[in-house]
DNA sequence: AACACGGGGCG
DNA sequence: CGCCCAGTGTT
């Protein structure tokens, strides 16, 4: 399956048969087209409609941008979100006053060059702007490009999404031309009016018959999101209490992380260490701050902080039993514990 | 490569 | 209420 020229005139028509007459698409002002692209990253049409009004109201031109306050600046962001956009926003319109003599860049290097201005939004100014026949990747073109050509791979990782721009790239003229722009708003307008995440609106797909999904009835198993699970990370102390002979040890429950293992005292939280020993009446010989190691789970990250404390006599810890360290070296510990295991029988 | 940035929708 | 969304800059 492959995207065609075809495909690529069929959804112009469609786009310009059906497209949303957003404000910012009765214009090709790079300005008005900068401004609308930057407010829409992460942040829905309806959420954006009142705030772009606004914004151009107040702040209609480059220079208007470049020389407005940063009290006014943030009070016309207000409500969007990622404050930083705004800062970037003004950062590149000075940038563009003192590069360009305050005219939008019509190169597509040039443009990416400003601040706030990455791969996606260089593209979508170069070509709704200008007409350069370069792509501009969203979310909404990766779903319908992985649904139409059967792209069966991650289209989070970065490689893939750049896969895909490499095979979108010979789809345009070469020649600046409004067709270029125009098919990257049709393929994220079927993104959002068609070829939606759940439930896509087949039927009425202007490039069904070429489409891998649609033919194979594989809709639901496309775009392949798997993101990088995020570990969460969590603060653990291991206190290592011991004598001559012995060591404090519990055994984990017998369901969840770490099942039936044996650890030394686990504490989820970070403790200030002389505090603790004074709190719960320890009878410290001596006590020793290990190096703080991580442990790495497929799902959660232990921040660990331990101490080794060599106490004077077997005091009682409550589910934690004490036991002799001849004998603690044939029991299962979780590999968490390796970086300590010279402390349970030295 | 991992993380921060913010608001809103969804289950 | 916690989870998810998804470009860009920073480290």
């Amino acid at each position: 399956m492959s995207f065609q020229k075809k495909e690529f005139q069929q959804l112009i028509q469609w786009y310009q048969a059906h497209h949303q007459n957003y404000p910012w698409r009765l214009t090709k002002d790079p300005y008005a087209v900068w401004i609308s692209e930057i407010m829409l990253q992460q942040t829905r049409i309806e959420t954006v409609l009142p705030k772009y009004e606004r914004f151009m109201k107040e702040l209609p031109s480059i220079h208007d941008l470049a020389t407005v306050s940063e009290d006014h600046l943030m009070h016309f962001w207000e409500g969007l979100g990622y404050y930083s956009r705004a800062r970037n926003l003004q950062k590149a319109a000075l940038q563009i006053e003192d590069r360009h003599h305050g005219i939008f860049p019509h190169q597509l290097e040039e443009i990416q060059a400003l601040t706030g201005i990455g791969d996606y939004t260089a593209g979508a100014i170069a070509s709704f702007s200008f007409g350069v026949g370069v792509p501009a990747i969203d979310g909404n073109v990766l779903r319908v490009y992985s649904r139409h050509e059967g792209l069966y791979q991650n289209v989070l990782d970065p490689s893939v999404k750049s896969l895909v721009k490499q095979q979108m790239l010979p789809l345009y003229t070469k020649e600046k031309h409004s067709d270029n722009g125009d098919f990257n708003q049709a393929i994220m307008e079927l993104g959002e009016q068609i070829c939606l995440p759940k439930n896509p609106d087949c039927q009425n797909c202007p490039i069904q018959k070429g489409c891998f999904s649609f033919l194979h009835h594989k809709q639901g198993e496309l775009p392949i999101r798997i993101s990088k699970t995020k570990k969460k990370k969590e603060e653990h102390s291991f206190l290592i209490f011991y004598t001559k002979e012995a060591i404090l040890v519990h055994k984990r429950p017998v369901n969840g992380l770490l099942a039936n293992l044996y650890e030394p005292v686990n504490l989820d939280f970070f403790i200030d260490i002389e505090d603790f020993l004074q709190q719960h009446q320890i009878p410290v010989l001596s006590y020793q701050t290990l190096s703080s190691h991580k442990h790495i789970f497929s799902h959660r990250i232990w921040q660990i902080q331990a101490y080794a404390i060599e106490v004077k006599e077997l005091f009682p810890f409550p589910e934690y039993q004490w036991i002799e360290k001849k004998k603690s070296q044939h029991l299962a510990f979780s590999s968490a514990f390796d970086p300590y295991r010279s402390y349970f029988y030295q």
